[in-house]
RNA sequence: GCCCCUGUAGCUUAACGGAUAGAGCAACUCUCUUCUAAAGAGUAGGUUGUGGGUUCGAUUCCCGCCAGGGGCGCCA
């Protein structure tokens, strides 16, 4: 179903070409107040403006008797009658429209029928997009930041998918470089091990503790291996002789040096291992997972084959790319211990994700410090292959800060996405006793991941657990109570046998002739906005719009809910209707933004 | 020093250049014999950091200033 926001958009474009002969994209928006109609465009107020009617028209001395002409041109279009039951000229020059109780009642009808269906469109087109997301890095804690890209990675995918894009999902994370030699060294002091010893790698491996940590649980090594990072670091940045064999550890990695690729390997799982624990807890599966340590080398040699033809240059025995001609910045590719630094491994994952899903476009979902960072990446792929010109893209988003002090994993202060998901599903339990497990993860997961999605997608989110996780208000819970709402109801009906058939014809037209209550009209406007939110909120990759939405829709049916029987009531077909038409909408737009919708609560 | 981002009610925040700046927490009043009160109704709370400019119209765009955050060659 193409949305009427569209089909009006058509006929008014195409009315102001009959009237005026002028080109113009008319745009239609959502009045902020429910007041002035469905839609509102304000396309008057702009010919009138830019374009110069008012000098070269005299017909139209005003905006107002140019936007009343507008309209009388309009009424002779048969879709406009159908659909719309007003439309109105409001000072000083808005065109508001209402749309139609008829309108809005096939609507609802449609929506019934169709179910999950609802709200897809096909207008991306099958375009092939890249998403990757998530990235923690082995050797390192999982934490709320890594929470909130995930999170929000699997929203923007399952709404590009809803706009018929062709959405893979993979992983790009960090098992090689400078964080894994500091967590190895982190392990050496943490297990006692003797470093003069050249087989200490070998030695921690059968070393007692860490033979305790391999029978924990995967959260526990993980836990483990976050110590190590930041025992690590710390020696790194207090102990100068830990610094330079930190370095030579970090060396021995990237050339795979068999003393120490053991331990490398079973941590590195370890990490894995939990990641996918994670992974799976909130409903993301990838495709596929890119490692540091299968691109570094092909990165490596990319960049050297391209120093003959001055896209990289040599500099202090570094091979760097110089972004200043480009109005950048200059930028290591690699270093002068011969390293592949994250620049020059981008240069192989580039290539390698090019090769295996061939796309038309990849979003690097990566916080705001990397901004000028991918802008130089970027710059260097476009020189070497056009190909990847205009596709590259970095989408941008918030830091998530606790409210005392900065998190950092550097120093050991982190929470940990588990955690939070954990004393989340604890409080609902506490809460809400007689909640089955199931259920209480859902609200849970849901809880958690909606307290991350509200905001707009770039601002920073300033974390406390009493204020982020809520259970009440704009908050997850509400969203999915107000679905077990409308089940309950449905059920109930069942119950009653008083169904709701979709193709009686005597049912709807009985539908048409009923006397609506505020309440209902303002649900049935709500529902016609779904489509639009949708399309919206992935063209901008802003799934908060999403929730606004909903939330607003949720209060609408709590307020219905609150006044008027639903089933005890002579309007009851149009009612149960309008109960599933709203729990199928709140359920379909949950599930764009990852989040499972119970039956029951 | 240069570059980028942010500043809205006590707190957390929303608002394609639109109409009376909209919510949620917290505070204070009310509403369960009822299809789930995890809810609903109401009261109070704002010079949208600040000073200019563009516009019929600015939280939104432009410039200055103030405050906070991030980045700027061998980390990722």
């Amino acid at each position: 179903m193409e949305s009427v926001k569209q089909q009006i958009e058509l006929i008014l474009q195409k009315a102001i070409k009959d009237l005026t002969g002028l080109e113009i994209v008319p745009k239609l928006s959502h009045p902020s107040n429910q007041r002035h109609g469905d839609y509102s465009t304000n396309v008057a107020m702009i010919l009138f403006k830019d374009k110069g009617l008012r000098i070269k028209d005299k017909k139209y001395a005003t905006i107002l008797k140019l936007a009343e002409a507008i309209v009388e041109k309009l009424n002779n279009s048969s879709l406009i009658i159908n659909h719309c039951s007003q439309i109105e000229v409001w000072p000083p020059g808005f065109i508001n429209f209402w749309l139609s109780r008829n309108y809005l009642i096939t609507l609802m009808i449609y929506i019934i029928r169709v179910k999950e269906e609802y709200g897809k469109s096909e207008r991306l087109g099958n375009k092939k997009i890249l998403v990757e997301f998530a990235h923690p890095n082995t050797h390192k804690e999982f934490h709320i930041g890594h929470l909130r890209n995930i999170i929000l990675g699997e929203s923007i995918c399952r709404l590009l998918e809803a706009n018929g894009a062709n959405v893979n999902r993979v992983n790009y994370q960090g098992d090689v470089g400078l964080h894994v030699a500091k967590a190895l060294f982190g392990l050496l002091r943490l297990c006692h091990a003797d470093q003069t010893q050249p087989d200490w790698a070998s030695q921690i491996l059968k070393n007692k503790i860490l033979k305790r940590v391999q029978d924990d649980n995967s959260y526990q090594k993980a836990k483990f291996l976050g110590k190590a990072y930041t025992s690590g670091s710390k020696s790194y940045e207090e102990e100068k002789s830990a610094k330079a064999k930190i370095i030579v550890l970090n060396k021995k990695i990237y050339s795979k040096d068999p003393s120490i690729l053991p331990l490398w390997g079973k941590t590195r799982q370890w990490s894995l291992d939990y990641f996918d624990s994670i992974y799976k807890r909130v409903g993301t599966q990838f495709k596929r997972l890119y490692f540091e340590s299968e691109v570094y080398e092909a990165g490596k040699k990319i960049v050297l084959s391209h120093v003959d033809d001055g896209i990289f240059e040599k500099s202090d025995n570094a091979i760097i790319f110089d972004g200043e001609k480009f109005g950048l910045h200059k930028r290591v590719f690699i270093t002068k211990e011969g390293n592949t630094t994250y620049e020059g491994k981008e240069m192989g994952l580039g290539h390698l994700q090019y090769k295996e899903f061939p796309f038309d476009e990849v979003l690097h979902i990566v916080g705001p410090e990397q901004a000028g960072y991918f802008r130089v990446v970027f710059k260097a792929l476009d020189q070497i292959d056009a190909v990847f010109k205009n596709k590259e893209k970095h989408l941008s988003y918030g830091f998530v800060q606790l409210k005392q002090g900065k998190m950092s994993s550097r120093m050991g202060n982190v929470v940990s996405g588990e955690w939070l998901l954990d004393e989340a599903k604890l409080r609902i339990r506490k809460e809400f006793k007689k909640m089955d497990e199931e259920t209480s993860e859902k609200v849970a997961v849901g809880s958690v991941k909606y307290s991350m999605l509200k905001f707009a997608r770039e601002s920073n989110i300033q974390f406390s657990f009493e204020d982020s996780i809520s259970l009440e208000g704009n908050s997850g819970p509400y969203l999915q109570y107000a679905y077990a709402r409308t089940q309950s109801v449905v059920r109930k009906s069942e119950i009653l046998n008083s169904k709701f058939e979709t193709n009686s014809n005597d049912q709807n037209t009985k539908l048409k002739n009923y006397k609506f209550e505020p309440e209902e009209v303002l649900l049935l406007r709500s529902l016609n906005r779904f489509q639009e939110v949708v399309m919206e909120s992935a063209e901008t990759f802003a799934p908060n719009l999403l929730c606004n939405y909903l939330f607003d829709l949720s209060q609408k049916f709590n307020l219905f809910y609150q006044k008027h029987k639903i089933l005890e009531s002579e309007n009851r077909e149009l009612r149960l209707a309008l109960t599933m038409a709203v729990g199928q909408v709140i359920k379909n737009g949950l599930y764009l933004l990852g989040i499972s919708a119970s039956e029951r609560m």
